[in-house]
DNA sequence: GTCTATACGATGATAGAC
DNA sequence: GTCTATCATCGTATAGAC
């Protein structure tokens, strides 16, 4: 549940400091940065509350590490869906199903990823916001690529656009692995219900 | 901007402890409850640290009004527009409109509302999610009725009734007053991607 | 009811031994 | 690179004067 999978993406490569990933992904996600102790997270690693800092300068690096490896994730998934389609209504549904699913699966990466944004500092806050926009463009291109050419109808493309997004997003907020859905089940639901919002009435 | 209004529903009359409240709101929405400490609400009042204790007997107190508040208000706005019209569509409308542009209108009492739940005592988080429920069957209603009646298609209304209220919900993370949006605007925007989510293909 | 002063546990981070 | 021990500070909450 919520690896951080790609070593490389999570920049550093070190068995113990992707310990120190994982246990500060858990331990964000239920308690919030300012809720969670350097300690907290480190006895989940099996460390002493030093051995943090031998691979991270401060908990807020820590922070930063996580936040970044979630938003790179997304914009991967993004950029995957983006390119498996030509067709915007095909290109949207995965797109739209891959970002549902993806935030499903790594709910609580996500969670530390979206929620405690205001935790950074403002240089890395800056960093993520690049990313940011970068996953925005992609999931726009196939609404307006498909309001171009007629198959979808919207008044306001970027408000569309806003409303897709924030739904894959607040997965982040709600979604358990415990309760009745799967991420596939709800990457599909969501692919279908944003296809409905643009399709002309 | 995000007034904790109708005093009544703050628990308290005291315009101290309303001053207290809305200090709070402001706070615990720009840094988050663990983020926010007694010191900087009670400055934000113009209030000594101890004061505060006089009118709440702890931090979590202060929090649980606030959130209770913020819960009252929007289900409040969803029973009003629940009742004002007949007809599937128009009740999905005036709730959708109502709720959105409840959580920009009053983003940092939104937010705290939603976001800091976790923070909670056990008890007072069940008293919430007894509130939560009853706004959950409130935006259901409609949807249910028009699936009912024919004039809405949904394979999965329960997944409908969710991904609606999590789009407005998730309103309190992103929206800003100094955004090109207002509440109005989010509102019609919003009432309308819903309706044409649920309307036959 | 508000203030000043303070108790006292917790917290981020460092020092220095191994 | 990990540990134990510790520092300096902060944070919630209380005591007691006015």
């Amino acid at each position: 549940m919520s690896r951080l999978v790609p070593v490389e993406a999570a920049g550093s490569t070190s068995p113990v400091a992707h310990a120190l990933l994982e246990a500060g992904v858990a331990e964000f996600a239920r308690r919030g940065y300012h809720g969670t102790t350097t300690r907290n997270i480190a006895a989940r690693a099996g460390l002493s509350p030093a051995a943090l800092y031998v691979h991270f300068s401060s908990k807020e690096e820590l922070l930063f590490a996580i936040t970044r490896t979630a938003h790179q994730l997304a914009h991967d998934v993004l950029a995957d869906a983006e390119a498996s389609a030509a067709d915007p209504a095909q290109r949207l549904r995965a797109v739209v199903s891959g970002l549902a699913s993806f935030h499903a699966e790594h709910v609580e990466m996500a969670r530390v990823g979206q929620y405690e944004l205001p935790a950074l500092t403002e240089a890395h806050r800056a960093e993520i916001a690049a990313l940011r926009r970068h996953s925005t463009r992609l999931l726009r291109a196939p609404i307006a690529d498909g309001v171009r050419d007629g198959v979808f109808s919207a008044s306001d493309v970027p408000g569309a656009a806003l409303a897709v997004f924030s739904l894959c997003v607040d997965i982040a907020r709600w979604y358990s692995p415990d309760g009745p859905r799967t991420p596939d089940s709800l990457g599909a639901l969501y692919a279908d219900l944003a296809v409905r919002m643009l399709l002309p009435a």
